[in-house]
RNA sequence: AGAGGAGUGGCAGAGUGGUCGAAUGCGGCGGUCUUGAAAACCGUUGUACCGCAAGGUACCGGGGGUUCGAAUCCCUCCUCCUCUGCCA
């Protein structure tokens, strides 16, 4: 969430960034924030004053008494009752102020970056890269759902006898495919200085408001309400959350991580067209890279991992793009998003298979996430993540543009890690 | 899962109702001394909020309560340790 600090120094970038994104009613929002604000500081500030008054009689009474003063500390015990129904009351008050403020403060998205374009909807998103050339099947392109069949390797009926739609269950070479992506992907991130940590698929409601998921996704994530837990719908929220209310020390940044999860998404409501096959699940596997940045390297780091994720595609030999993310389609949290896209040529569409983003400090104010920098003052650090990748539209990608009368070929990059080079 | 014990500053560890934001030791930082280093000695060393500042307020696992006053008493939740049970 943002800095209410923020909001009042820098009123009209702020209220100028919400309008990129389309947020309705932004100036009225912001106002209210810092109304709210004033409100809860005037009420502290009585209360401390009148806390103070209370705790200096009751300095007092404690002397009085060890004097053995009794009857004097009588008397003064009785100023305390009315002070103490003051104090009560204003820090009621300032309670309900401070929860609104932060409710409100919650509904407000992070300020775009002010490379980010203005727009509605991913139409409006700017292509800034395009790699790879597009390959033509000519008459007898067929698309990966047909082909997981025919070849076996993808079985959705199964998953939906023992769990339900959008949990498909993969065999033989399909799993080894898996498996070897998800290698591959972890072995890049680590030559490239990343850490690998395996963290818990299952979190509690602290990390989800802490990178955002809570609680404006709820509905998102599969909830297991015996336990009060959620499924990850990525593992930046068990990776980032690492490092809730943690300051760290200036030299500690950049912190780099990578991780392997299963991702849950119940993606409710979001089923239609184009959403066949591989192209969305419930269950599906992910390779997350995260960065800790000082604010300074932020940008660098972003770019960094942009070039990092467009590698991956490279030697994968998939044609993609890289989009800029425009104000109304960039994520809640992000500052700046980059989404990859690669083409999957028997749908002959663009498939999104990364986000890489800058939160800047929207997340690590919600963590504590902070640092001593060299004045050994503590301040907010960047967070970043990115996919590195995202599995099943890479399959579906590499399945239907390798497609060909005897069989489909692997990337060579893959065939140490599959143990076979076609299926 | 049951029984018992415990959670205090970066770490170790004292403190069981009142000048306790918290002794002491270690570590860290600054300094004296030294050719340099070590040792010794002196000083300093948490976070957040309000305030221009002086200063004030809050925090001793989380939340709630008793009290004029809570690290200390009560309730509740969480976590860790030991034993018993169960189990990949």
């Amino acid at each position: 969430m943002l800095l209410v600090n923020t909001i009042r120094d820098q009123f009209d970038r702020v209220l100028a960034g919400l309008e990129k994104r389309n947020f309705p009613e932004a100036k009225s929002i912001l106002t209210q924030v810092i109304a709210l604000d004033d409100q809860r500081k005037a009420s502290q500030t009585q209360r401390d004053q009148l806390q103070a008054e209370s705790n200096s009689i009751s300095k007092e009474i404690g002397q009085l008494m060890r004097l053995g003063k009794k009857e004097e500390a009588e008397i003064i015990k009785s100023k305390t009752t009315e002070l103490k129904l003051q104090v009560k009351e204003l820090e009621d008050k300032n309670a309900t102020a401070e929860e609104e403020l932060k409710a409100l403060l919650y509904t407000i998205p992070n300020i775009p970056h002010f490379s980010v374009p203005a727009g509605k909807s991913a139409e409006d998103n700017e292509v800034v890269f395009e790699h790879g050339v597009i390959p033509d099947l000519g008459e007898n392109k067929v698309p990966h759902w047909e082909l997981i069949k025919s070849y076996d390797i993808i079985d959705f009926d199964l998953g939906v006898k023992i769990a339900g739609a959008g949990f498909p269950v993969y065999k033989g070479k399909g799993a080894r495919l898996q498996r070897a992506l998800i290698n591959f992907f972890l072995d890049e991130a680590l030559a490239a200085g990343f850490m690998e940590v395996q963290p818990p698929i299952l979190v509690n409601e602290d990390s989800g408001f802490g990178t955002g998921q809570l609680p404006d996704k709820e509905g998102q994530m599969y909830h297991d309400a015996a336990d009060n837990l959620y499924l990850i719908p990525t593992a930046e929220v068990p990776i980032t959350n690492l490092y809730r209310d943690v300051i760290l020390s200036e030299e500690d940044l950049p912190i780099k991580n990578v991780g392997y999860t299963p991702c849950f998404r119940r993606e409710a409501g979001s089923w239609g067209a184009h959403v066949r096959g591989l192209n969305r699940l419930h269950q599906f596997d992910k390779v997350e890279i995260v960065q800790i940045t000082h604010p300074d390297h932020s940008y660098r780091a972003l770019e960094e991992m942009s070039s990092y994720v467009q590698g991956l595609l490279k030697k994968l030999e998939l044609p993609y793009r890289v989009l800029r993310l425009c104000g109304g389609d960039m994520g809640f949290t992000s500052a700046l998003t980059y989404d990859m896209e690669v083409y999957s040529a028997a749908q002959e569409r663009w498939l999104e298979v990364s986000s890489v983003s800058n939160f800047e400090t929207y997340q690590s104010n919600r963590l504590k996430l902070r640092f001593k920098d060299g004045d050994k003052k503590t301040q907010l650090a960047h967070t970043l993540n990115g996919s590195a990748l995202a599995l099943p539209r890479i399959v579906a990608s590499i399945l239907e543009n390798n497609q060909s009368p005897d069989g489909i070929h692997m990337p060579k990059v893959l065939h140490s890690y599959l143990g076979f080079d076609k299926i």
